[in-house]
DNA sequence: CTACATCCTCTAGCGGCTAGAGGAGCAAGC
DNA sequence: GCTTGCTCCTCTAGCCGCTAGAGGATGTAG
């Protein structure tokens, strides 16, 4: 029985930091949890696994209001879930997007490190290519 | 003959907007210029060739502290280019751990959304792998 | 009783801008 | 000359998602 844990104790059981923990509470993304005695804050298993789940969502990329609407749907379990799939959807769309555009950019620094025939500043094709554009086949956003 | 450019052409000019030429110019990546009678900033040429480097190099991911490095590199171009180039070689290597680990999120979250059988939440395939980190193959950093 | 760990609150900082307030300057039309 | 409307100036605060640190209270082990 170890219903009540110190945030220290949440914080190693959840994998999420301690001040991030305060920093949840104080966006109200987790709610404030009762105080022992001595002002401490004691968090119960649901709290874990809230925690839990913020922290999972957070390293899938998904931002903080997005959160805030999935633990809110988590908390409805008769809802449909259309909403929730939306969300993740249209996270997987931005990440798609991500991947193009940094695909591009590997491309052109690939090109550029290999132009380079490692004599000075003046001739690098590197400096070259940053200071002209037109150099590049840069897809504009 | 337009040798002297108010700081609105110059955005036009370059493509980096108005307030950011003066935040470049607050952290001291671009030169503070000279003031016209009225007290407006006046640039010149190779101001405008500055900032369309430094905007090409944003574009291409590179953080302020690498562009000021370039920066001073492009200005000295007897320097031996090992440096430029290491530079570029490292941001490639992070642009392709990017790459890398938003590529393993596309995975788990093609995953969610496939696995959602658009029934209500309780059931919701999204939800249950955001709150149960066992049942996704997330490779962690 | 003394260390030492953990907790508390509060404020400020990171990067890279962006937005807004409140005011001065300037060019064109009447 | 006067007004309109645009650009410019400085300064401060806000964005996101934390992270760090000051300065103090509380809890626990030896």
């Amino acid at each position: 029985m170890h219903e009540q844990l110190a945030i220290g104790e949440a914080a190693r059981a959840s994998g999420v930091k301690v001040p991030t923990i305060r920093y949840y509470e104080q966006i109200g993304l987790l709610p404030s949890p009762p105080r022992s005695e001595g002002n401490r804050r004691l968090y119960g298993e649901g709290d874990i696994r809230r925690l839990a789940f913020i922290r999972h969502a957070r390293e899938l990329g998904f931002e903080i209001e997005a959160i805030r609407t999935l633990v809110s749907l988590q908390d409805d379990p008769d809802q449909p879930c259309a909403a929730a799939d939306a969300l993740a959807k249209q996270h997987l769309e931005t990440v798609e997007q991500r991947i193009r555009s940094l695909t591009a950019l590997k491309g052109e620094l690939e090109a550029m490190v290999e132009g380079c025939r490692h004599g000075r500043i003046d001739e690098c094709r590197v400096i070259e290519v940053l200071a002209d554009h037109g150099q590049c086949r840069h897809a504009h956003h």
